[in-house]
DNA sequence: ATCCTTGCAAAAGTTTTGCATTCCC
DNA sequence: GGGAATGCAAAACTTTTGCAAGGAT
């Protein structure tokens, strides 16, 4: 830690509490709460400079950019098709080690999963699709 | 098929013979040998007219939209860590129907994989790294 | 006082839109 | 000739950068 580390530290607790990877804006939003002079600017350098620190790490879903922690371990992502939301889920519905080759002669070396769906909350607030 | 279609057919037929999804950019670039007025609007435009039309479809994939032809049936990407290409593979890994419940009572409808690697191509042309 | 960080505003990059022109029928 | 599609340029957005001001030691 070098110093002044205030709007670091908050961005990075929001982002180790979320229930999934956030978009600029909601961590923006988020972090106003706490810091109500926060520039986007000062956004956007602080998840570039967390990101160069490997204590977070952007994930590209649905044409958007967000930020998660690391440090989750092995997860996946799933979105709701309801209400946008995208949650961290553990389980890992794949086994491919690294090295493990795939037709085609494409050797493998790591994968990622977005499943989309129904979340739990807007199971209770909606009625089938 | 309403009219003059020239550059709908171009920009279609590029996508349904690519190798997997491709950038705008990408996109913009082999259609101009045809049609070398092109513009990027356009393109951008006959590709959310075609997307309208369901004939092709977005996906996000390293921080990149990418456009790739539908009736491909069910496929996955996978994005060569060496070269930065993305290729359509069409063995699925998982078993997840529609209406699997995950732990955590999160209702799937539908999924997306990547799997990140080396191609082909580029265990020819470079050692491990 | 000095160095680092910040907010603001401008710049760069990407995607969309307005409009006059061109292209087809 | 008339309606639709196109290229260009401007506008909207998103992300990055420059810089003067503010904070911390």
């Amino acid at each position: 830690m070098t110093r002044s580390t205030r709007q670091r530290g908050v961005i990075a607790r929001i982002l180790e509490t979320a229930e999934g990877p956030l978009a600029v804006n909601d961590i923006h939003l988020r972090a106003s709460q706490d810091l109500p002079r926060l520039g986007i600017a000062t956004v956007y350098r602080t998840l570039k400079l967390l990101a160069e620190q490997q204590q977070i790490h952007a994930v590209t879903l649905d044409g958007e950019t967000r930020y998660e922690a690391v440090g989750k371990g092995h997860h996946h992502h799933f979105s709701c098709n309801y209400c946008g939301r995208v949650f961290t889920v553990y389980n890992c519905p794949v086994q491919l080690p690294a090295g493990t080759e795939y037709p085609g002669g494409f050797v493998i070396e790591g994968h990622e999963i977005t499943l989309y769906g129904r979340c739990p909350d807007c199971q209770k607030t909606q009625g089938p699709s």
